[in-house]
DNA sequence: TGCTCGATTACCT
DNA sequence: GGTAATCGAGCAA
């Protein structure tokens, strides 16, 4: 597989973002490859954005976003999941690219087992492979709906990682290099080929955070179902609740 | 040393 | 449409 260069990620964030859209980001793990064909993403700028890990400086934590691009940055959210980024900019900048969703283009089988521990996931490899996922009902908790769940494989920060086998221990893996079992490639190279013209790229304020919600830096392929739900920050309930004057609550908006 | 809250998700009413 | 789950980074004291 073909891998993205390194200078396609030493620009700012904003403008890999959306190129990154349609791209394929995979992961090869001792159990299998799955990869993802990326339809949402965001950009945080470092110094210049307050919603950045990396605003506040360079920590232990988020100290793989202030290394050369093309790397990894990992980080473990809401004491559950796994987010992934990609860094952009020299060394030192700060800036990286969160990977916020992707539709499934090989290895659904393990990203399946991954989300949802479908029973051949357990099953003792001795006995037939095949028969228990052919017979396992995988949308048996809500009455069957297969359809969805698939697209729900990848759909948000989360679920991709989940979906790709991502945790801490890739934080810092070098996606442009060729031996590094994480890597992304362009449009096209594992999909079919990506006619670049009938894509719409759609932007918006990011999900889920609270300062510098105005900026206009979340990407996504328009009508895309594998983009996750737009979702704002949840207001901080403090104490005595409000009397009077509610803040605007605008940027109701779904991908 | 303790506390708050988050670049989230799944499940409940 | 609301909230529990769950833990560590970052900040206050």
């Amino acid at each position: 597989m073909p891998r993205l260069p390194r200078e396609f990620f030493d620009r700012p964030a904003t403008e890999v973002a959306p190129d990154l859209l349609g791209s394929i980001l995979w992961h090869a793990s001792p159990a299998g490859l799955v990869a993802a064909r990326l339809v949402e993403v965001e950009a945080y700028r470092g110094a210049i954005d307050p919603a950045s890990h990396a605003f506040r400086g360079r920590t232990a934590r988020n100290a793989v976003m202030f290394g050369p691009p093309g790397h990894a940055y990992v980080y473990f959210s809401y004491g559950m999941h796994y987010c992934v980024n990609l860094v952009c900019e020299p060394a030192g900048r700060g800036e990286a690219v969160l990977i916020r969703a992707g539709a499934v283009v090989a290895g659904a089988e393990l990203a399946r087992r991954r989300r949802y521990g479908l029973p051949d996931a357990v099953a003792d490899p001795a006995d037939g492979v095949g028969t228990a996922d052919r017979s396992g009902d995988p949308g048996s908790r809500r009455g069957g709906r297969v359809r969805s769940r698939d697209l729900d494989l990848a759909r948000g920060p989360g679920r991709l990682c989940q979906a790709l086998g991502i945790d801490r221990s890739l934080d810092g893996a070098d996606a442009c290099a060729s031996r590094c079992p994480l890597g992304i490639s362009p449009p096209g190279a594992a999909d079919r080929p990506l006619d670049a013209a009938a894509i719409t790229i759609a932007t918006g304020p990011r999900v889920g955070i609270s300062r510098a919600a105005d900026r206009p830096w979340r990407y996504w392929l328009a009508g895309d179902g594998h983009v996750s739900v737009y979702r704002a920050s949840k207001p901080r309930v403090a104490g005595p609740k409000p009397v009077a004057g509610r803040a605007a609550e605008d940027g109701t908006m779904h991908g």
